[in-house]
DNA sequence: TCCTCCTTGACCAACTTTGACTAAAGTATA
DNA sequence: TATACTTTAGTCAAAGTTGGTCAAGGAGGA
């Protein structure tokens, strides 16, 4: 017994899957009646599920045939997904958005599970234990790092 | 007649056994209410019994639809490795002697070749970047932090 | 008695839902 | 065109819904 975001994130991922994993284009209104909500629920799930960090674009149009469009970021070059990555990450990074990343990652395949959970214990504030801003500049570093490990491992 | 918490811990116990011995997910209003007593009592039960190393991840979410995961995870035989290792790091650890122990947990192949990069990416101390002793204590909470995610991810 | 463990509740933090107000884009009309 | 109206979506903050922490006090056994 989920909540109605999660319900709702869950549809659009559907959605997003059946159309070959590329796109969904929806409207507000009618998402909103369908499952009986405010319209700005919606912006609500998408703003909590759907950012860049968790490897979406998101864009909108209002007005007569206003729409929101999701997009999933294309992962086909591992490569370029990770350098992509890595420049979303910029010289600093909050520990929300950082979760939201490796999450990312491992739903995209390019990290493992036990992966995830390494590269998250990292991110915490309560590890890596400096003051803001430090502390957000310390862990975009670490993280750029690590992403680079992973490009370059081979074995 | 056992105290309470004993008896909420059995429950908990007895529904992760019927689960096919894996993982329960509760609601803490909800528990608090079938054994009528507060909440937090919840809470308390969880800290005491249900540990990692009692063998379980907790796992929680606050707000609708909030829950409290509580999964079941086997100790695998290099456990004792393991904690020992974080025993040996201590408060405090060089960048030399981190990059020595990651590249035991490796060939004990306690972790993978990717992992013991991922791990070494953030050993280093131009990535750490903080005066020391600072640095080595940092280095050594991050380490510790990074063997416990080890332990216990589950799957 | 003393010590340890348990119980309780006040206060806190995180996440979700809702709706009033705002902004942008399309459409009709003078 | 210019303007007014309509149709969408966006923002934000208040209210609602959970779970978390902590410390004081209680219960029971060595």
């Amino acid at each position: 017994m989920r909540n109605m975001s999660d319900i709702i994130e869950q549809y659009l991922k559907d959605m997003i899957e059946r159309s070959g994993n590329e796109v969904v284009e929806i409207k507000r209104a009618h998402i909103a009646e369908k499952f009986d909500c405010v319209p700005s629920q919606l912006n609500y799930v998408i703003k909590t599920r759907f950012t860049n960090e968790h490897g979406y674009v998101v864009e909108s149009k209002r007005g007569g045939g206003g729409y929101i469009r999701i997009t999933k970021v294309e992962t086909h070059s591992e490569t370029e997904y990770l350098l992509h990555l890595q420049n979303l990450i910029g010289e600093s990074i909050s520990q929300l958005n950082a979760e939201h990343l490796v999450q990312s990652m491992y739903e995209n395949e390019v990290i493992t599970y036990r992966e995830s959970q390494i590269i998250d214990a990292v991110m915490k504030r309560e590890i890596l234990s400096l003051e803001l801003p430090y502390r957000d500049i310390l862990r975009a570093k670490i993280l750029r790092r690590m992403i680079t490990a992973i490009l370059y491992a081979k074995e």
